[in-house]
DNA sequence: TTCAGCCTGTCG
DNA sequence: CGACAGGCTGAA
Protein backbone atom coordinates (compact mmCIF):
# COMPACT_ATOMS: atom_id res chain seq x y z
CA UNK A 1 0.00 0.00 0.00
CA UNK A 2 0.84 3.27 -0.06
CA UNK A 3 2.42 3.82 3.25
CA UNK A 4 3.23 7.02 4.86
CA UNK A 5 5.16 8.92 1.90
CA UNK A 6 2.21 8.03 -0.70
CA UNK A 7 -0.60 8.73 1.71
CA UNK A 8 1.35 12.10 2.93
CA UNK A 9 1.04 13.14 -1.23
CA UNK A 10 -2.53 12.23 -1.53
CA UNK A 11 -3.11 13.98 1.81
CA UNK A 12 -1.59 17.18 -0.02
CA UNK A 13 -3.02 16.68 -2.92
CA UNK A 14 -6.44 16.86 -1.66
CA UNK A 15 -5.76 19.63 0.70
CA UNK A 16 -5.12 21.69 -2.10
CA UNK A 17 -8.45 20.78 -3.97
CA UNK A 18 -11.60 19.83 -1.73
CA UNK A 19 -10.66 21.30 1.94
CA UNK A 20 -13.75 23.87 2.21
CA UNK A 21 -15.79 22.60 -0.61
CA UNK A 22 -19.23 21.13 0.50
CA UNK A 23 -20.10 17.13 -0.20
CA UNK A 24 -22.55 17.32 -2.80
CA UNK A 25 -23.76 13.75 -3.70
CA UNK A 26 -22.11 10.30 -3.66
CA UNK A 27 -22.37 7.97 -5.73
CA UNK A 28 -21.76 4.21 -4.45
CA UNK A 29 -20.63 1.85 -7.19
CA UNK A 30 -19.75 -1.41 -4.33
CA UNK A 31 -22.57 -1.74 -1.95
CA UNK A 32 -20.49 -4.95 -0.37
CA UNK A 33 -17.68 -3.09 0.21
CA UNK A 34 -20.07 -0.77 2.49
CA UNK A 35 -21.25 -3.66 4.01
CA UNK A 36 -18.74 -5.38 4.67
CA UNK A 37 -16.68 -2.00 6.34
CA UNK A 38 -20.38 -2.27 8.43
CA UNK A 39 -21.50 1.41 6.90
CA UNK A 40 -25.02 1.72 5.88
CA UNK A 41 -25.65 3.67 2.25
CA UNK A 42 -27.55 5.98 4.77
CA UNK A 43 -24.39 6.86 7.18
CA UNK A 44 -22.42 7.83 4.05
CA UNK A 45 -25.59 9.93 2.65
CA UNK A 46 -25.44 11.77 6.59
CA UNK A 47 -22.37 13.43 4.85
CA UNK A 48 -24.08 15.30 1.90
CA UNK A 49 -24.42 18.95 2.29
CA UNK A 50 -21.45 18.78 5.09
CA UNK A 51 -18.01 21.30 4.43
CA UNK A 52 -14.88 19.41 4.76
CA UNK A 53 -12.79 21.45 7.05
CA UNK A 54 -9.67 19.74 6.72
CA UNK A 55 -7.68 16.97 5.69
CA UNK A 56 -5.64 14.67 7.87
CA UNK A 57 -3.20 11.84 7.99
CA UNK A 58 -2.43 9.60 10.51
CA UNK A 59 0.18 7.09 9.93
CA UNK A 60 -0.98 5.33 7.07
CA UNK A 61 -4.53 6.49 7.79
CA UNK A 62 -6.19 9.69 5.66
CA UNK A 63 -8.88 11.43 7.45
CA UNK A 64 -11.23 13.90 5.73
CA UNK A 65 -13.02 16.31 8.10
CA UNK A 66 -16.44 17.72 8.21
CA UNK A 67 -17.95 19.97 10.12
CA UNK A 68 -19.49 17.01 13.11
CA UNK A 69 -18.06 13.94 11.12
CA UNK A 70 -15.08 11.82 10.31
CA UNK A 71 -14.65 9.72 6.83
CA UNK A 72 -11.38 7.71 7.40
CA UNK A 73 -9.66 5.62 4.28
CA UNK A 74 -6.89 3.28 5.21
CA UNK A 75 -6.06 1.87 1.51
CA UNK A 76 -4.59 -1.34 1.99
CA UNK A 77 -2.50 -2.88 -0.45
CA UNK A 78 -4.07 -0.96 -3.69
CA UNK A 79 -6.30 1.43 -2.64
CA UNK A 80 -6.32 5.00 -4.27
CA UNK A 81 -8.03 7.89 -4.12
CA UNK A 82 -8.30 9.72 -7.62
CA UNK A 83 -9.79 13.45 -7.56
CA UNK A 84 -11.22 14.40 -11.09
CA UNK A 85 -12.03 17.90 -11.96
CA UNK A 86 -15.72 18.22 -12.97
CA UNK A 87 -15.36 19.52 -15.97
CA UNK A 88 -12.69 16.99 -16.88
CA UNK A 89 -13.69 13.65 -18.78
CA UNK A 90 -15.26 11.37 -15.52
CA UNK A 91 -13.29 9.27 -14.06
CA UNK A 92 -14.07 5.67 -15.91
CA UNK A 93 -16.04 3.08 -13.47
CA UNK A 94 -14.76 -0.21 -13.49
CA UNK A 95 -15.23 -2.94 -11.00
CA UNK A 96 -12.53 -1.74 -8.63
CA UNK A 97 -14.34 1.37 -7.78
CA UNK A 98 -16.19 1.78 -4.28
CA UNK A 99 -17.71 4.92 -4.18
CA UNK A 100 -17.23 8.90 -5.50
CA UNK A 101 -18.09 11.77 -3.48
CA UNK A 102 -18.86 14.96 -5.75
CA UNK A 103 -17.84 18.11 -5.02
CA UNK A 104 -18.48 22.08 -6.23
CA UNK A 105 -15.55 21.37 -8.34
CA UNK A 106 -13.80 18.13 -7.85
CA UNK A 107 -15.03 14.49 -7.39
CA UNK A 108 -13.39 11.88 -5.53
CA UNK A 109 -13.69 8.27 -6.12
CA UNK A 110 -12.24 5.74 -3.54
CA UNK A 111 -10.90 2.56 -5.61
CA UNK A 112 -9.45 -0.71 -4.47
CA UNK A 113 -8.37 -3.45 -6.53
CA UNK A 114 -8.19 -6.14 -3.58
CA UNK A 115 -10.46 -4.32 -1.13
CA UNK A 116 -8.00 -4.78 1.48
CA UNK A 117 -8.55 -0.79 2.04
CA UNK A 118 -11.09 0.15 5.14
CA UNK A 119 -13.29 3.34 5.46
CA UNK A 120 -14.64 4.04 8.71
CA UNK A 121 -17.23 7.02 9.55
CA UNK A 122 -16.99 8.95 13.11
CA UNK A 123 -18.04 11.47 15.47
CA UNK A 124 -15.15 14.08 15.04
CA UNK A 125 -15.10 13.89 19.15
CA UNK A 126 -14.28 10.01 18.57
CA UNK A 127 -11.31 10.12 16.57
CA UNK A 128 -8.54 10.39 18.88
CA UNK A 129 -10.17 7.29 20.89
CA UNK A 130 -10.23 5.31 17.56
CA UNK A 131 -6.53 6.38 17.00
CA UNK A 132 -5.48 5.46 20.60
CA UNK A 133 -3.75 2.25 19.72
CA UNK A 134 -1.30 3.69 16.75
CA UNK A 135 1.91 4.70 17.59
CA UNK A 136 3.59 7.81 16.90
CA UNK A 137 3.94 9.06 13.62
CA UNK A 138 7.08 8.46 12.15
CA UNK A 139 7.35 11.77 10.51
CA UNK A 140 7.29 13.97 12.66
CA UNK A 141 8.37 12.14 16.04
CA UNK A 142 11.32 13.42 18.06
CA UNK A 143 14.36 11.34 18.80
CA UNK A 144 13.75 11.05 22.01
CA UNK A 145 10.31 9.08 21.64
CA UNK A 146 11.89 7.24 19.03
CA UNK A 147 14.64 5.94 21.57
CA UNK A 148 12.19 5.28 23.87
CA UNK A 149 10.17 3.38 21.38
CA UNK A 150 13.11 0.98 20.80
CA UNK A 151 13.79 0.01 24.37
CA UNK A 152 10.25 -0.91 24.45
CA UNK A 153 10.19 -3.40 21.47
CA UNK A 154 11.24 -7.18 22.38
CA UNK A 155 11.65 -8.41 18.87
CA UNK A 156 13.57 -7.89 15.59
CA UNK A 157 13.67 -4.13 13.76
CA UNK A 158 11.49 -5.80 11.24
CA UNK A 159 8.94 -6.48 13.15
CA UNK A 160 9.00 -2.74 14.90
CA UNK A 161 8.70 -0.55 12.06
CA UNK A 162 5.63 -2.75 10.51
CA UNK A 163 4.19 -2.50 13.80
CA UNK A 164 1.92 0.37 13.81
CA UNK A 165 1.33 0.33 17.72
CA UNK A 166 5.18 1.86 17.97
CA UNK A 167 5.71 3.54 14.78
CA UNK A 168 2.94 4.24 12.78
CA UNK A 169 3.70 5.06 8.67
CA UNK A 170 6.44 2.21 7.61
CA UNK A 171 5.41 -0.60 5.73
CA UNK A 172 7.60 -3.35 4.27
CA UNK A 173 9.06 -0.59 1.24
CA UNK A 174 10.39 1.86 4.01
CA UNK A 175 11.77 -0.52 6.46
CA UNK A 176 13.80 -2.56 4.04
CA UNK A 177 15.28 0.72 2.45
CA UNK A 178 15.60 2.49 5.60
CA UNK A 179 17.39 -0.91 6.92
CA UNK A 180 19.42 -1.24 4.21
CA UNK A 181 20.56 2.57 4.53
CA UNK A 182 21.98 2.23 7.86
CA UNK A 183 23.36 -0.92 7.33
CA UNK A 184 21.58 -2.72 9.98
CA UNK A 185 20.23 -6.23 9.55
CA UNK A 186 16.33 -6.73 9.91
CA UNK A 187 16.85 -9.90 12.22
CA UNK A 188 18.74 -7.42 14.60
CA UNK A 189 17.30 -6.95 18.09
CA UNK A 190 15.53 -3.90 18.66
CA UNK A 191 16.58 -3.61 21.99
CA UNK A 192 20.55 -4.58 21.09
CA UNK A 193 21.55 -1.54 19.09
CA UNK A 194 24.28 0.75 20.26
CA UNK A 195 23.39 4.60 20.90
CA UNK A 196 25.16 5.21 17.73
CA UNK A 197 23.07 2.67 15.63
CA UNK A 198 19.94 4.47 17.26
CA UNK A 199 20.68 7.83 16.10
CA UNK A 200 21.72 7.10 12.05
CA UNK A 201 18.96 5.10 12.15
CA UNK A 202 17.03 8.09 13.22
CA UNK A 203 18.71 10.38 10.88
CA UNK A 204 17.58 8.04 7.63
CA UNK A 205 14.40 7.33 8.79
CA UNK A 206 14.06 11.19 8.91
CA UNK A 207 16.16 11.68 5.03
CA UNK A 208 14.23 8.55 3.69
CA UNK A 209 10.52 9.63 4.18
CA UNK A 210 11.26 13.42 3.28
CA UNK A 211 12.86 12.44 -0.01
CA UNK A 212 9.86 9.98 -0.58
CA UNK A 213 7.24 12.29 -0.12
CA UNK A 214 9.58 14.84 -2.09
CA UNK A 215 8.77 12.45 -5.29
CA UNK A 216 5.61 11.28 -4.44
CA UNK A 217 5.49 8.30 -3.11
CA UNK A 218 7.15 5.04 -4.80
CA UNK A 219 4.90 3.23 -7.26
CA UNK A 220 5.86 -0.64 -7.44
CA UNK A 221 2.65 -1.72 -9.26
CA UNK A 222 -0.69 -0.52 -8.54
CA UNK A 223 -0.07 2.57 -6.48
CA UNK A 224 -1.00 6.30 -8.04
CA UNK A 225 -1.27 9.83 -6.27
CA UNK A 226 -4.80 11.81 -5.99
CA UNK A 227 -4.03 12.85 -9.14
CA UNK A 228 -3.67 10.16 -10.74
CA UNK A 229 -0.17 10.01 -11.56
CA UNK A 230 2.54 7.38 -9.87
CA UNK A 231 5.39 8.77 -7.68
CA UNK A 232 8.87 8.69 -8.79
CA UNK A 233 10.66 7.17 -5.48
CA UNK A 234 10.91 3.63 -6.73
CA UNK A 235 14.06 4.73 -8.34
CA UNK A 236 15.69 5.59 -5.50
CA UNK A 237 14.89 1.99 -4.26
CA UNK A 238 18.24 -0.08 -3.26
CA UNK A 239 16.55 -3.47 -1.87
CA UNK A 240 13.25 -3.74 -2.30
CA UNK A 241 11.90 -6.43 -3.84
CA UNK A 242 15.98 -6.67 -6.04
CA UNK A 243 16.73 -9.84 -4.40
CA UNK A 244 19.11 -11.58 -6.27
CA UNK A 245 20.62 -8.26 -7.63
CA UNK A 246 24.08 -7.04 -6.74
CA UNK A 247 24.16 -5.15 -3.68
CA UNK A 248 24.45 -1.54 -4.82
CA UNK A 249 27.28 -1.48 -1.88
CA UNK A 250 29.40 -4.38 -2.07
CA UNK A 251 28.32 -6.21 -4.66
CA UNK A 252 27.15 -9.62 -3.24
CA UNK A 253 23.66 -10.47 -3.98
CA UNK A 254 20.97 -9.37 -1.87
CA UNK A 255 19.26 -12.05 -0.07
CA UNK A 256 15.28 -13.02 0.13
CA UNK A 257 13.49 -14.37 3.37
CA UNK A 258 10.29 -14.00 4.97
CA UNK A 259 10.50 -12.28 8.10
CA UNK A 260 6.98 -12.23 9.68
CA UNK A 261 5.23 -13.47 6.72
CA UNK A 262 6.46 -10.44 5.14
CA UNK A 263 9.28 -10.81 2.07
CA UNK A 264 12.50 -8.83 3.23
CA UNK A 265 14.90 -8.14 1.06
CA UNK A 266 18.30 -7.23 2.40
CA UNK A 267 22.60 -7.44 2.35
CA UNK A 268 23.95 -10.15 4.35
CA UNK A 269 27.39 -8.90 4.02
CA UNK A 270 26.18 -4.99 4.47
CA UNK A 271 24.11 -5.33 6.57
CA UNK A 272 24.96 -6.43 10.18
C1' DT B 1 3.84 -15.30 18.22
C1' DT B 2 2.31 -17.51 14.43
C1' DC B 3 -0.90 -17.94 10.70
C1' DA B 4 -4.97 -18.16 7.90
C1' DG B 5 -7.92 -15.03 5.90
C1' DC B 6 -9.49 -11.09 3.46
C1' DC B 7 -9.29 -10.15 -2.42
C1' DT B 8 -7.43 -9.64 -7.21
C1' DG B 9 -3.77 -9.73 -10.32
C1' DT B 10 0.69 -10.99 -12.28
C1' DC B 11 4.57 -13.70 -13.15
C1' DG B 12 7.28 -17.93 -13.83
C1' DC C 1 -0.73 -24.36 -11.59
C1' DG C 2 1.68 -22.15 -7.25
C1' DA C 3 4.03 -18.18 -5.29
C1' DC C 4 3.94 -13.67 -4.35
C1' DA C 5 2.25 -8.74 -3.70
C1' DG C 6 2.71 -1.13 -0.41
C1' DG C 7 -1.56 -4.39 5.27
C1' DC C 8 -3.96 -5.73 9.13
C1' DT C 9 -7.12 -8.65 12.10
C1' DG C 10 -8.38 -12.05 15.07
C1' DA C 11 -8.27 -16.78 16.40
C1' DA C 12 -5.55 -20.82 17.95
Amino acid sequence: MPELPEVETIKRDLEKRIVKEVLSEIMIHNPLFLQKNKITPQDLFSLKGQLISSVERRGKYLLLNYEKKCLIFHLGLTGSLILKKNLESPLKVTKHCLFTLFFKTYSLTFRDIRKFGKIFLLERYKIDFFFKSLGEDALTISYENFFKLLSQHKGNLKAFFLNQKYLAGLGNIYTDELLFRTKISPFRKTTELTLDEVKLLYHNLKNLLQEAINLRGSSVKDYIDGLGHPGKFQEKHLVYRKAGHPCPNCGNLLKYVKIHQRGTTFCPYCQK
